[in-house]
DNA sequence: ATGAAAGCGCTAACAG
DNA sequence: CTGTTAGCGCTTTCAT
């Protein structure tokens, strides 16, 4: 054995370092590491021994140079977030941002519980940073939240490593894809009440026309005017942020006759709760009582709904699940790189509450 | 120029096969990802083109290697949410995850400003996985929230890469760290219930005692006990777990008449928003009326707390903000490893809202 | 079960 | 401004 001393013991220790000590060979180290198993215990504590005592770390980038593999992967989301604000906050933060946060814990789980780490990086709304070039070079594949890259750049990416899209139509059609059914959800909230409250007179406030999620609910929405026999109408009744501020908003419009037709229709669906919210504190503002005058509801599913007055009745998306199925899809993938891509739909649950007029089952809270 | 083709064009493509289809050497390909200025245009623009048309990205782990620095900054937390239910939830999520997800926010975009991707990976409240093992190897420096690695590996590491301990005490001296006032926050929440509502009779539900923020809100609160000259008790009236099912039970408890004094103390204090906001529900439940029977307060400043009846009087803590801190500390000790190290309390603010007693809405009357 | 040697893909001096 | 030449620290055959 003529490993021979490099350095006198400089900088960070390597595996040469530990091997000399150990007085074994670096493959011997390395083995250590990767399969304890393949060594001999005495040899096993002598190299870990001789680790412990010089504060040997394996270097993540050689690992991964070696090996190809890395142990890591990525994920892009959009960060729309108001960088003044800071939080715990008011409530009013962005939808895609609380969205986001579930994602991103629904990946980071699923991935730790299969040997990955989670890399992160967001998009911001201006500045256009290459992300794919800051994370792909680091993981072993990743996923992209609607809208966060360039399609160009996860085109080209997409064919060195596994990437998977998430939460929004599948831009690439030859990619892994995990989205709810906001359709469908949005389709049976509306049937729920124009079926079982018997109302005909609604109005639905979209998103922005270029947020994928909302225009799906509205399809839905129109799925189920179409499905009833009511006039199915082309557009949106209002639209605006995916925000309490908007909701806000557009419940103030209505209120001012601003609507398409006189006076209130009878309920009122929105493109997510944060906008519900809002709406639910406009109209209890100018005293007009929800459920009895209008009904109001949501999408989403967020804590904030349930605190709400009256409490909002909304569809509840597996946000967390998404992420957990993101990882499923990368891990899946390469391990079989040449699968056909696979989309995955996940189901989402409507939450009855007492916004929409059913019952409310629990002690009715003092109102403030 | 000689650099004989190496393999046949095999694989993923690298500088080699970039140079060799540009007709530069690989260093240039190099510099034009590196200083793209330091290379004239139009070579910069025929290597870029042979990348594109190659489908080129370069390897973050060979160049992590050959530079010795990875552009990434890494994240340890607590994760304690309840794997079955999912998300969005119902508000009971624990206050640690989210804090965590807010963390991680301000981290993310204080590291993306700066030109670093956020690697993380959380601590199972179980599974000992060596967490800091699959990080340092990958980054630059990294964070760790209180109490989620061994101490023991955590030494090891810091001798060779910058770490800042994070929402907890320093529990290592030579360490950077980052943690919020909960002493001075409680002080003076519990300060403005005995001088500014008059109020004598207190009782303070402590968190688990093994939760560093918990005991030093305890702490803060006895401070307030001692400045006022009221007796300091030496433990929490209660304790429980930071949920607001066990806010609900305190409550309960002390309807029930299992406090240390006959009849309910004039005010409860919890050792956090959760706890508190349930506490509010078990009173509502039981017709307790707040503020007028008991003022009840908590910590944290989330967006429930806000939604809460009646809206609850808290301490805001600038979680983002610890965050950002951590990349600042991070950056600059990357830059200045001898640096000394420095330990950074971020202050809190005090929120008055109708539980305590004061009017609502309140332009605040910023104490503290 | 352990060792020797050859790279992995890129950056970093140093030349020119 | 561009090319040459060494490694960076580890995994991997292939021997032994």
């Amino acid at each position: 054995m003529v490993t021979a001393a490099r350095k006198p013991e400089t900088g960070t220790p390597t595996v040469y370092d530990v091997a000399e000590r150990a007085r074994v060979s670096i493959a011997t180290v390395s083995r250590v590491y990767r399969s304890p198993d393949a060594v001999r215990a005495p040899t096993r504590e002598k190299v870990l021994a001789a680790a412990r005592e010089l504060g040997y770390v394996p270097s993540g980038s050689a690992r991964g140079l070696a090996s190809r593999t890395t142990g890591i992967l990525g994920l892009c989301f959009p960060d729309y977030t108001d960088p003044e604000t800071d939080t715990p906050g008011d409530g009013d933060e962005n939808a895609a941002t609380l969205y986001a946060d579930h994602i991103i814990r629904g990946m980071e789980r699923a991935a730790r519980s299969r040997g990955y780490a989670l890399l992160i990086a967001a998009s911001l709304r201006d500045g256009p940073t290459n992300l794919v070039a800051t994370l792909a070079g680091h993981v072993d594949g990743f996923a992209v939240m609607s809208r966060t890259v360039d399609a160009k750049d996860l085109e080209t990416v997409s064919r060195r490593m596994p990437v998977v899209t998430l939460a929004g139509p599948a831009e690439l059609g030859h990619l892994d894809n995990v989205q709810v059914d906001n359709r469908d959800g949005q389709r049976e909230l509306t049937r729920h009440l124009i079926t079982d409250h018997g109302l005909t007179d609604l109005a639905f406030v979209g998103g922005p026309a270029d947020s994928p999620d909302a225009e799906e609910r509205f399809l839905g929405y129109q799925d189920a005017c179409r499905d009833a026999g009511l006039p199915v109408p082309p557009e949106p009744t209002l639209r605006g942020a995916l925000t309490r501020t908007a909701g806000r908003e557009a419940a103030r419009t209505l209120v001012a006759g601003g609507g398409p037709t006189p006076g209130l229709p009878q309920a009122l669906l929105l493109a997510n709760d944060q906008m519900a919210v809002g709406a639910l504190e406009e109209f209890a503002a100018h005293g007009v009582r929800v459920p009895q005058d209008i009904a109001v509801t949501g999408f989403d599913g967020i804590p904030l709904g349930a605190m709400a007055h009256p409490p909002l009745t909304t569809v509840r998306q597996p946000s967390r699940r998404i992420g957990e199925e993101a990882v499923a899809l990368l891990v899946d993938r390469i391990a079989a790189p040449q699968r056909d891509p696979r989309p995955v739909v996940l189901p989402v649950s409507l939450v009855l509450r007492a916004s929409c007029g059913c019952a409310e089952p629990v002690p009715a809270p003092r109102r403030g």
